[in-house]
DNA sequence: ACGGTGATTGACTGATCGGTACACCTTCCC
DNA sequence: GGGAAGGTGTACCGATCAGTCAATCACCGT
């Protein structure tokens, strides 16, 4: 099997997994719907938990190069950035395909700490955290790290309520209360406030 | 088998699930681990679904009525509820069986948004938002529903990451980032900011 | 054209899945 | 004591789980 047909079958795990779930999904399912025999998928994944390791490892790649090319194209100052990664998370939330967080949904059904699986989707939302401590310090904030925390906060917590309810909603108030905490963790009135009305 | 009976089976079942997962945990383990045989499980619960949503409702109840009473002893000022449901938030969060939010889990593994189980996750969030919503109103928010909406996305996001990494930070982070949107949100100065470093 | 080699496969394993058939055993009224 | 009724446990159903293996395929240098 080539290096591309290998990406291609974790490509296409990797969509199969997100819309249908990781236990729920079973390796004949994988095997039937990607085309490719059980056996040659276990030739490459010692077991379907490295298959997993490996959709996880590329669409954490995918994600975060998605992210940070957006944001660059959406702004260039750097506290207008910030509040571009919530213009980002908005066309996310209403991708037609949005199932929420691939990472979040791993981590619920592979709890346990000691997992590869939870800690993979540990260390993606701590890559993200350290993006946004980037852009934190590149706007001025004072506190960097707790004001990346903070919009983290923010930003898991639109995509679980975008899942269970509406992604418009989630993506608003997501961005208005982006606004306040940039705006309160920025010396100067580098972001202009929305109209309070 | 007598209604109490039944009660502390669902409550056993949730905490099973709760640890173990939805799909993950069959309901041989069930039967075996809360001593009621499956015969019996299936003569009050016509499929595992119905054993689930079971308890979701259990749990949406003892849940929601925890962190009522919690707040209600925390705090007695309306403006201060509102920071006190953050305080109760950490006490869940360090809880050493904390293991994230069962709806959530629930919902990522059942994610289509036909299923009832989904739809009683979302129920779930929703009575939470018309709680806060509740609070912001007697803290006399101009906007309540939109505060509200703000202060559950960091709740959930604190959920998550405190699942993730550590829920300590989560905790604070959560609870300095509801300080700023509160102060924000209402008119006069009702909550004394905390000193800035 | 041919022998060899590495990739691929369909068919299989024992275990477990959600759910059920049936025999059993208590309980109660008489 | 007899018998009806209903809750309970054992043993089982077909389907599916993760994972394996002998046989086969495609391709290569000669």
């Amino acid at each position: 099997m080539s290096a591309s047909k290998r990406e291609e079958l974790v490509q296409n795990a990797l969509t199969i997994f997100y819309e249908g779930g990781f236990n729920a999904i079973g390796m004949d399912r994988i095997a039937a719907e990607t085309g490719v025999s059980k056996t040659s998928i276990y030739k490459h994944f010692r077991t379907k938990e490295d298959l997993i390791l490996a959709t996880l490892r590329l669409h954490d790649e995918q994600f975060r190069n998605w992210l940070v090319r957006r944001v660059e194209v959406l702004a260039s100052e750097p506290a207008q950035r910030l509040l571009a990664v919530f213009d980002a998370l908005r066309e996310w939330l209403l991708e037609p395909e949005f199932r929420g967080c691939m990472f979040v949904k791993a981590s619920a059904e592979f709890q346990d700490r000691a997992s590869p699986i939870h800690a993979a989707s540990a260390e993606h939302k701590r890559l993200l955290q350290i993006y946004f401590e980037k852009l934190a310090d590149k706007a001025g904030a004072g506190h960097p790290g707790e004001l990346a925390a903070q919009l983290q906060l923010l930003i898991e917590g639109a995509i679980t309520i975008a899942h269970l309810h509406d992604p418009h909603l989630a993506a608003e108030t997501a961005g208005a209360a982006a606004r306040v905490l940039i705006n309160a963790a920025l010396p100067a009135n580098a972001v202009p406030m929305v109209a309070e009305d």
